[in-house]
DNA sequence: GGGGCTACTTACACAAAGGAAAGCGGTTAC
DNA sequence: GTAACCGCTTTCCTTTGTGTAAGTAGCCCC
């Protein structure tokens, strides 16, 4: 029930910063739309209004404050182009490949406990 | 900009499913205290008021809705014992270690990411 | 000069998440 | 009997996230 108060636990403190550093990770990438933004775009670059497109749903409000977001957490670049009208192209950057393993896990993770809670209704029922 | 129409891109369909997966995911051990709590169960099993009082700051309704909520996901497992009072132990259930990996993941993720995104504030000032 | 396009911004609204405080049913302690 | 403890539940409120609708600045076309 209890550890005595003065043998430390296995690895507390290790154990804390850890979840400190995956908090941290989780409100970076948290919310509806923002691993979708990420993987669409690192298919391929694209214009504001090609994304409000494709991610059938979002509102061009979320979409900007979004973008803004990503932006600022390094995810994506924001070129712009002085065409007329001017050209706005936004473009997965390196740093948004180093979730690919994060994702990996997620998805996997994620796979998993859905076929376990399947399983499970059906066993219960 | 824009792949051609005709040439599906690279891995759409693996990508969408994976995304899926990946929400689900985050869906799950999503929130303030989730991961808080599985972690502090892992370490060792508590009653109700002993977690109250380690996570400091967590309301008794939350508490009570999170634990409920972490055991619907096989997380924890509620014991109750006939004592007098009933004595009420929750202990982290061996599915909960299946977390390691991606809790390790998210953690390595967002420690690096708290040191680039400090690097990037100091060299912008 | 009216309408349309692009890339947004602003104002408003609503629902979900989370917190504060009180209560409750059962028990033990005094 | 009354006070306290345990494991919650209930009520109310605030904050956060997301959505809808409209507007805007700059340019083009006719």
């Amino acid at each position: 029930m209890r550890t005595t108060i003065n043998e430390p636990l296995p690895d507390k403190e290790e154990c804390t910063s850890s979840l400190k550093n995956a908090l941290d990770a989780l409100s970076v990438i948290n919310g509806r739309w923002k691993l979708a933004l990420i993987l669409c775009l690192m298919q391929s670059s694209k214009r504001f209004s090609e994304i409000q497109h494709e991610m059938t749903g979002i509102s061009s409000r979320i979409l900007a404050k979004e973008l803004k977001d990503l932006e600022l957490n390094d995810f994506i670049k924001r070129h712009v182009y002085p065409t007329t009208p001017v050209t706005i192209i936004y473009e997965a950057t390196g740093y948004s490949r180093s979730l690919k393993s994060l994702i990996g896990e997620l998805s996997a993770w994620g796979g998993q406990h859905r076929e376990k809670i399947k399983e499970s209704i059906r066993n219960q029922s």
